[in-house]
DNA sequence: TTAAATGCAAAAAATTTGCAGACGT
DNA sequence: ACGTCTGCAAATTTTTTGCATTTAA
């Protein structure tokens, strides 16, 4: 994980075990709530504390190189920033998966119904995913 | 108010002033958080306590009469439950509002590209609005 | 060497629960 | 009258903070 070494000493966050686990976690994961990052995380380094991982997924998305993912209905879940793209979660299973809309469209029309300067947008589909379609 | 008293006694869920109180101030404001909801209701209703305000947020959400707005950035709010519509909130001033956008041909997309069963859609933009653009 | 990070325990904040009395239907 | 709701206090859960020690650079 190289890439993120070099990614988090570009911005004055010093590379700890603690934060290559975090990343590396998310890198597999790709998104987690908290606790499910401690409880994962604790198996690989075990004397880690839940305080270090709330300091740095704080520390991290105030660098921007984490954000938090809203999801309805659960618990927040975290993941390493990217560019940017929508969620699809699974309401049976829970999973979240990235997906690459085109939000053009929708953004221009907003921004030209509120007048807003609009900067962020934030989609999340919900349903059901093909695995549990099958599995039902 | 009358609305609201008959579509809550439709619903197994009785009529209660603190129930009403928080109809009301939902139907004025629209958006809000537990603790602007709580703090808002205590001025026309010094007894309530927080412990009622969550307690018929979650049986409203359960029926369904009530949803929450998860507000990056923010703490969740709640709105009473319209049609589907999707929200703008300011980053500045933090005000959330409503806005009809169609979404149909976005989730026509996704459902093409990853096979769920698309069921739900939340949207959110964020930006500035044109009153904290101005004042700026 | 030195500022920043860790881990612990304690504190604070957010949410839920149990229960006796009050209230809606 | 009956079952539900309220308000309080206590219990949980979630998140933050302070501080002595360790660690990255």
């Amino acid at each position: 994980m190289e890439k993120y070494e070099n990614l988090l000493r570009n911005s004055n966050i010093k590379v700890t075990p603690q934060r290559l686990a975090i990343v590396e976690e998310l890198d597999g994961h790709v998104h987690m709530s908290i606790e499910e990052l401690y409880e994962a995380i604790k198996k690989k380094f075990p004397s880690i504390s839940l305080a270090t991982v709330y300091k740095n997924i704080n520390a991290m998305m105030d660098q921007g190189f984490m954000q938090e993912v809203k999801v309805p209905g659960q618990k927040s879940k975290y993941e390493l920033t990217k560019a940017p793209h929508s969620h699809v979660v699974c309401e049976n299973c829970g999973k979240v998966e990235d997906i690459a809309l085109d939000l053009e469209k929708v953004t221009q029309d907003a921004a030209n119904m509120t007048r807003y300067e609009v900067r962020g947008k934030a989609l999340i589909l919900s349903g059901i995913c093909p695995a549990c379609k099958t599995a039902s």
